[in-house]
DNA sequence: CTGACTTTGTGCACACGTTCACAAGCGGTA
DNA sequence: TACCGCTTGTGAACGTGTGCACAAAGTCAG
């Protein structure tokens, strides 16, 4: 547990788009930097994923010829309470006009911008079964920006087989296709046990961000951001609210049989 | 909005484990519930996602013949911190021993218990395209006891060819044949603009919980359980992190500059 | 039986996220 | 220009979830 953070990887830069021409220069390694913390931790994680909804949203709103949204239809649209959308927007500025809304075009790109989306993303996915099989023919993935430009796999008999359109290459030249390739987000989509040898290949391979959807628990130096679905889960908590409504059901049976039995209830009863 | 619950169905019991016998007993209350939703609802939605996670580890412990674990391991093995773990358990019960730790089937036993697991849940997939085949093919889904029982597609080419070992059936019979089957989860991997729809066959069918991979936020009456696994989103917060990376790394550059400059920052700087 | 040691279960404080409610600000109108 | 109605942006209250730290409770050795 001790902090052991290090493993730095020879950042392999090659301007990536000018984001920020001047940057990424010395590494001073930081324990804590108070201020940078503050000003880009300032968005919480909640608040993100609900951004990406947003625009998502927004996006269809352009399509229909939308001009401009009150947060009132933008936050019933995106299945929000209005007054939570509107702090999430805050969080990235102040883009709406009072006693108006907001411009659908400007919300559009400044959400972009904060999430990123101006650069693109390259994308390899790993484990090319009929998950991956899925994930690969996508094709360019959910959303523009997303380019899948790598696919691996340990079997042999795949190797060279096109796959929505790109041969997949065997996992052992995961490292070497990936920094050619720049790729900066990997999905792994291998059997439970390839998952933490395919995600320590990526990571070696300078690739900082995972997307999990293999049911284990990866283990990963702090740098990198890994983010999992887990279809287990997803299910298992479904189920565990079915059983929860069963108990209720039940609750509310025997509540409503006593209620029946001659005695006032201090609640509404529905027929 | 308004309130508008009602519609229940016909409640298809059958006595899911004697979870409690004696308990639950006085109130009162129908739209309203405050003990029933409290002891039901005592446990958090975060820490009923994190027991699917330990019930997953605490299963591989299990077939590498481990008869006890402490909180300690069982919180490394599943990533999280042992604390959190303890407080999550206590929500399920006491059913550690001090000085020694839990005893794996035990908690195996509860968790399964308390998730419902103990129950098969009916799963019907909705949309046979890339994703709903993987899904078909998961064959009896991630761990046992969720079924797959019903392939629906509106492609009436699809209709009566075998996915998975079943056959798909249109999409029209849904209502029927989620009937005759029992089907308690609904799973959708349509495109976009059929999931709205396909949402309300499912939910007029009578099922109660949808797992929704569509890029579309869903309507449904609020006794319906909705989770989503949303890939463009999460892509997306992958990408705000590259981005926040960036941003921080410019940051630091330029904090260091400045305390090259002999001014000393506010953070600890190390080597 | 006693005492040392280990690990659970939980009270408490803190941090994070959500919701409320309202002042501030803008456009339209007379 | 002055007013009115509408919608944003946000301070503050609230609730939920997380992490710490320790008493309670058990095991084991002698």
């Amino acid at each position: 547990m001790a902090a052991q953070r290090g493993q730095r990887n020879g950042v392999g830069v090659t301007p990536p788009a000018p984001t920020a021409a001047e940057i990424t220069t010395p590494i001073p390694r930081v324990t804590e930097v108070p201020a940078a913390r503050e000003r880009a931790r300032a968005i919480p994680e909640a608040a993100v994923a609900r951004l990406a909804v947003y625009l998502r949203v927004l996006s269809g709103m352009q399509e229909h010829g939308a001009g401009t949204v009150s947060s009132e239809e933008l936050a019933a649209a995106a299945g929000v309470n209005s007054a939570k959308l509107r702090k999430d927007l805050s969080y990235i500025g102040s883009y709406g006009t009072r006693g108006v809304g907001y411009e659908v075009t400007v919300l559009i790109e400044e959400i972009e911008r904060i999430l990123g989306l101006t650069r693109k993303h390259s994308v390899a996915v790993v484990g090319i079964g009929n998950l991956g099989h899925a994930l690969a023919n996508y094709g360019g993935f959910p959303g523009r920006g997303f380019p899948v430009t790598a696919l691996f796999d340990v079997d042999p008999d795949l190797v060279g087989v096109p796959v929505g359109g790109l041969p997949v290459e065997h996992i052992d030249d995961i490292t070497r296709v990936c920094s050619e390739r720049e790729v900066s987000i990997g999905v792994i989509a291998t059997p439970p046990p390839a998952a933490q040898s395919v995600c320590d290949r990526l990571v070696s391979a300078g690739v900082q961000c995972i997307l999990n959807f293999a049911p284990v628990v990866l283990q990963v130096p702090d740098h990198v951001e890994v983010r999992k679905v887990d279809l287990a889960v997803e299910l298992q908590v479904l189920s565990f609210h079915v059983a929860r409504r069963a108990d209720n059901a039940a609750v509310l049976a025997e509540a409503s049989a006593r209620s029946a039995n001659g005695r006032a209830v201090d609640g509404l009863v529905v027929s």
